[in-house]
DNA sequence: CTATAAATATGACATTTATCATATAAAAAT
DNA sequence: ATTTTTATATGATAAATGTCATATTTATAG
C-alpha cells in the first residue's frame, strides 16, 4: 500500500518531483508519528539525520535565548518539510521544532533524501528553491526586525498568520497561539504584545475572544504594518 | 589562457566542485568587472542572470528602507559567490550589492551554473550547502538583534568584522565602513553607533583613530557580547 | 588652497519598549 | 467543585534607543 503518493506533502514539498519507483522507495523507509501540541520533533542540538515531512498540524521553530525567551523563526504547515537546513550542512539542529497544535509527521532517513538530491535533478533544485525562499524570507524578516516597531510588526504578523493559515467559519485565526507565542515571532516581550492586543481591540482592528482573535478590519491593518 | 584555476573563487567557492573541463567552460563564458568603492553591482529589483565571483575587494548586500536607512545583510569577501538566491529562486534581486572597498568581480552566466548544477552533484551539493549557511547566519542574526541590546550587536559585530576581515599591521580593522554603515549592520540609528563607539573608546574597549578603529580589549568585548 | 559638502560627535529630549508588580480570568488538577 | 496553576490583562516605572539640533572635524570639488 503506497500511502506516500496520495500524502499532501507529495504534492506540495520538493519530493513533488519524485517519480513513481522513488515514491515507492520513499514509502519504504519513511516512518509516521504523532505529536501532540505542546511536543517536540526535535530540539536545538540534536542530530536529527533526516526530515520530517508536515502531514498535519501546526509546528514552530523555535530558539530559546539564555533569557528563557524563546523566539520563533518560523512556523510550518502540512506539506512542508522540517529540518533540511541543518541535514544538509551536516550540523545539529540549530533551532527547535515543536507542535502548536496536535501534528502528524513522517521522517525521512537522510540517505533518501541525499540518493533522491543525487539523482533527480528537479528534486533537487526544488529542495533548492525551498532553502532559498526561507533565506528570503529570513533576510526580509530580519529587515522588519529592525525597520518596523512592535505595532508594526503584530499588524504584519496577524495579517500573516491570516494569510498562510486561513481562518475557522467563525472568522477567527485557525492558527491558535498563545500570547507568549505570538510575542516570539514578533520579537517583543509577552506583556507588550498583549498590551498592543488590547491597544487593536479597543480601536477595532480586531476582536478578541479568549485566545481566538478575528481580523476585524484587514485594510487598517494593513495601513498601519506599511506606514512610515 | 584558463585563469579561473587559478582564481581564489575557485579555491574557495562551491566552484572548486569543478573538474578541469567544467573550469575551461567556465573561463570561456565569465566576465570581469571592476567595480569602485561606492558603485553597485546589482540593485534591489534588478534580474541578474547569473552570479558574481568576488576576486576582491569587499561588498554589502543591503536594502533600502522606506525611511531612508540601509540595513546591511551580509558584508562579502573574496572567495565568495554573491546573486545565487535570487538566481536559483528566479527572482529579480532582493537585496542591493554595493562596493564597500574597490572590487573585482567576475560574472557567470545562468546557464552554466544550472549546467553545472545539473551534471556536477558536488557542486549542487556545494551550492546548497552554501545557502544553507546564509540561511543559518540570517536565523542566528535575526535571534540575535531580538535578544540583544544594540550594545551586545555593536560589540558582537566588531569582533565578527575582526574575525572575518582581519586587521592591517597597524592593528586596525581591514574593513573600513562609515559609521552609517556599521549602524546599517547592527540594525540602529547612526548617531546611537557614534556614540556607542565613543563610550568603547573612553571604556579602552577600542581605539578610535578617525575612521580607523582598533580592538583594544577583546576579551571584554567578548564578555559584553555574550552577557545578559 | 579655499569653499563646500559630508561625516563624525555630542547634547537635549521624546518615544518606544521592557520590566516589575499585581489583578483577574481561564485552564488544569485533585 | 474547589484548589492550584497558568495565561491574560493593566498600571507604574525605568531603561534603551531614536530623533532633532548643532558643533566640529574630515573629505571632496572647484
Amino acid at each position: 500500500m503506497n500511502k506516500c503518493d496520495q500524502c499532501i506533502v507529495r504534492q506540495l514539498s520538493s519530493l513533488k518531483a519524485l517519480n513513481k519507483e522513488e515514491v515507492i522507495k520513499l514509502a519504504n523507509s519513511k516512518t509516521t508519528h504523532k505529536i501532540k501540541k505542546g511536543e517536540a520533533i526535535f530540539e536545538e542540538g540534536e542530530v536529527t539525520n533526516g526530515v520530517f515531512c508536515v502531514k498535519d498540524g501546526i509546528g514552530k521553530l523555535s530558539k530559546l535565548s539564555a533569557n528563557g525567551k524563546d523566539q520563533i523563526v518560523k512556523l510550518v504547515k502540512s506539506g512542508e518539510l522540517l529540518g533540511q537546513r541543518s541535514m544538509i550542512s551536516n550540523e545539529p539542529a540549530n533551532l527547535s521544532a515543536k507542535a502548536v497544535a496536535d501534528m502528524e509527521v513522517c521522517f525521512i532517513p537522510k540517505s533518501e533524501i541525499i540518493h533522491f538530491f543525487n539523482n533527480n535533478n528537479q528534486f533537487s533544485m526544488n529542495l533548492m528553491q525551498s532553502v532559498c525562499e526561507d533565506l528570503k524570507d529570513s533576510e526580509n524578516d530580519k529587515i522588519a526586525l529592525v525597520q518596523k516597531t512592535v505595532k508594526q510588526r503584530l499588524a504584519e504578523t496577524l495579517l500573516h498568520l491570516h494569510d498562510a493559515f486561513g481562518e475557522n467559519a467563525d472568522k477567527t485565526l485557525k492558527v491558535q497561539l498563545t500570547r507568549e507565542e505570538l510575542a516570539g515571532i514578533i520579537g517583543t516581550a509577552t506583556e507588550s504584545c498583549i498590551r498592543l492586543l488590547s491597544d487593536f481591540n479597543k480601536l477595532e482592528l480586531i476582536e478578541l475572544a479568549g485566545k481566538k482573535i478575528v481580523l476585524k478590519d484587514v485594510k487598517a491593518l494593513k495601513k498601519l504594518a506599511e506606514q512610515l
